[in-house]
DNA sequence: CTCTGTGAAATTTTTCACAGCG
DNA sequence: CGCTGTGAAAAATTTCACAGAG
């Protein structure tokens, strides 16, 4: 497949393309283009995700349980080692193949199963105090779904996934009439 | 508030912050600072977020019920104006102060109450099948959870929120110990 | 010939640094 | 004075355009 090909299909500029490839080694062929399963499986390793990332996740309300049951997490790399909530009444019961456990085990959890990655699905209210937690039982990422601002150390990587702030930039676009951005 | 202040809430350079409100026009008093109150209302305005957007959930699995008792949405302009689902056994049941309804009401249920955005929360099979409906019903702009590629006309604004995709960004800048973006 | 890989140019974004207003 | 608003400089990103590999 050709930079142009690829370029169509991702909506940028061929060269662009090219350039970013370039980065990761020299894959393409002059005169032909790239053999996709070689750039496919390259891609992988420079990202990564060769690697198998445990991940906790902690609160289990609606979107604790979507994201429990999400399938693609596997495909990917990531592995669902355990669900964590406060709620005493939620604590021991089951969903797919783990238990939901308590908070308060987090420590012991993190260490034992290695987890790598935290990710908030409570109130906003109670995000801090979860953040606070997985830093100090010594999750090194953090993926944030609550909506409010969380801090953390340096050393700790954070992203946040803000719904409404998705829907916000969908009606900027829609109230300007800009062309579709990617 | 000085910029300075603003900044470093933000994680970013006190002349960028400047530079950025400098578009909106001239806020800021010298010597003094930004008065917070009106510079809320005047991102707000310049945002659109003071239209009101009917948005339509489709899908009320796990992740579209998550969407549905999101609270948030009201408050930045988004009301929540129908929820529609494929499966017979879900349509007519309450959720809220909604009650389900059927795919095949969709024409309807956007005309009707002027939905401006369609949110995507079904599996990705069925995906881009939901997505030219919405379009056929007249949503200008699509928020699409189901893991998968979804194309739309271009008059029409998608955007994809990729909960797999997500931690692998984490991942990544774990395995790369990179400081912490954003 | 075709299509990559890449210097160089163009463009965009970010930062600097300072005149000048309150 | 202190802090904004903003030209100008610096840095980063994107695109061009073409030598050269296959």
């Amino acid at each position: 497949m050709s930079s142009e090909q690829l370029a169509e299909l991702a909506g940028v500029n061929a060269a662009k393309v090219r350039k970013d490839l370039s980065y990761l080694g020299t894959y393409g062929t002059r005169g032909v283009g790239y053999v996709v399963g070689e750039l496919v499986d390259e891609i992988a390793n420079e990202l990564g995700l060769t690697h198998d990332w445990p991940v906790v996740i902690v609160g289990l309300g609606n979107l604790g349980h979507a994201l429990a049951n999400y399938r693609g997490f596997g495909a990917r790399g990531f592995r669902i080692v355990a669900l964590v909530d406060t709620d005493g009444s939620k604590v021991g019961r089951p969903l797919g193949e783990l238990t939901i456990e308590s908070l308060d085990e987090l420590d012991v959890i993190v260490a034992q199963r290695e987890v790598a990655i935290g990710v908030i699905a409570v109130p906003a209210p109670a995000a801090q105090e979860v953040a606070d937690r997985l830093v100090a039982a010594g999750v090194g990422s953090i993926l944030n779904f609550a909506p409010t601002v969380v801090t953390v150390p340096d050393h700790v990587t954070l992203r946040k996934v803000d719904l409404a702030t998705e829907l916000q930039i969908l009606s900027f676009y829609q109230q300007h009439r800009t062309p579709s951005p990617v």
